[in-house]
DNA sequence: CCTACCGATCGGTAGG
DNA sequence: CCTACCGATCGGTAGG
């Protein structure tokens, strides 16, 4: 029953390369441009589609941006958490991702930089399950942080201090250097951050 | 010959409350929706004007994002720079300027939070004039913030570090409060950022 | 997955 | 500052 493919399931397997093409080229173009200049013209010229065809996969301008950022949440856990989640206990997995987060800012894994900063920014006074994606993911990641935080005070691995604290100063270096990099240009972003990581991590936060 | 307000004058006081009254909307609507999102036909209908003329004031909708941008930075000098220039000297400046930046994201200066920070996102991946406008307040802020910092270690106030790095880091939280009160409404984000105010200035910057 | 089409809105212009 | 208009593009639909 499972030796032969059917043809429905052939059709399923070539829509499903078809949906994770158009979304690979969505994520870099969402990134540079937003969630709405990602227009479904444009992205079915650069996926070399009809925009009906494309349209399909998605149903409405909505699903295409909630897929979107579903994906670029994938990207996200593949280079940033999951390296780090491997190697290491508390500490080093602390430093792990900071360092993994750093590497993904410099080596530009979106093309229009951060994803998540750009959707922030742009969703940020609106409503809706868009922003709401773009907030689960962010909150994820804080939690995340936090967590990691607690993990390396609980190590005693760095000096005592709230872990919410620690975690609200480590992102905002981030979203920082994500904009050092974008709008500044300023490559000395990178060492800065590091100098940055490191006060925090050896002052404590009260 | 100056008792006398001409025909003329009179027009051009007329054009001059018009276009401020305009900017009013804009830069409240841009602050939001993006420097994109600002349409003219929809800023035409919120300023009650055609939008013809409504056009007439700016030539194309880059001169009106390029008259956007500059009245922004006027409302941002006023602020947040102006207030703690009067007052004091190096350390007090500073820490002036850092108050008064905490309380214009409290207040919701600009509808959609600070201006500046969504219109670098917008336009970080771009070139082109409005990109160039939106780079150069930043730069002039960075330089800013810098300077201060550089007064203060001269006065003693504050451990001797590196300038540079106390600006990115101060600048760096500055950043994230924004983030933290727009998409994640977290209103604990002030208390925070005083708390990591407070380690940088104390802590001095490699 | 396509062609052919819809009404709405975009930035911008003509002419007054 | 207005009315009336332009071509282009938007999100989305019909029908295959």
């Amino acid at each position: 029953m499972t030796q032969v493919a059917s043809r429905a399931d052939g059709r399923r397997a070539a829509g499903q390369r078809s949906r994770a093409a158009i979304l690979a080229i969505a994520v870099d173009l969402a990134s540079s441009e937003g969630l709405e200049g990602l227009t479904i013209g444009r992205l079915a010229t650069e996926a070399r589609m009809s925009k009906s065809g494309l349209f399909a996969h998605f149903g409405s301008k909505q699903g295409l941006q909630l897929a979107t950022v579903e994906r670029a949440r994938e990207i996200f856990t593949d280079e940033v958490i999951a390296p780090a989640l491997g190697a290491g206990q508390g500490p080093t997995r602390l430093c792990g991702v900071l360092n993994a987060w750093l590497s993904y800012f410099e080596r530009g894994v979106f093309a229009g930089g951060c994803f998540f900063i750009a959707a922030s920014s742009e969703f940020d006074d609106r409503g809706g399950p868009v922003r709401d994606a773009v907030d689960g993911a962010m909150e994820a990641w804080i939690e995340f942080l936090e967590q990691l935080c607690a993990e390396a005070v609980a190590d005693s691995a760095i000096p005592a201090g709230d872990p919410g604290q620690l975690a609200f100063e480590l992102n905002a270096i981030g979203i920082a250097t994500n904009w050092e990099l974008r709008l500044r240009r300023n490559a000395d972003a990178i060492p800065r951050a590091r100098a940055a990581f490191e006060r925090v991590l050896a002052g404590g936060a009260a």
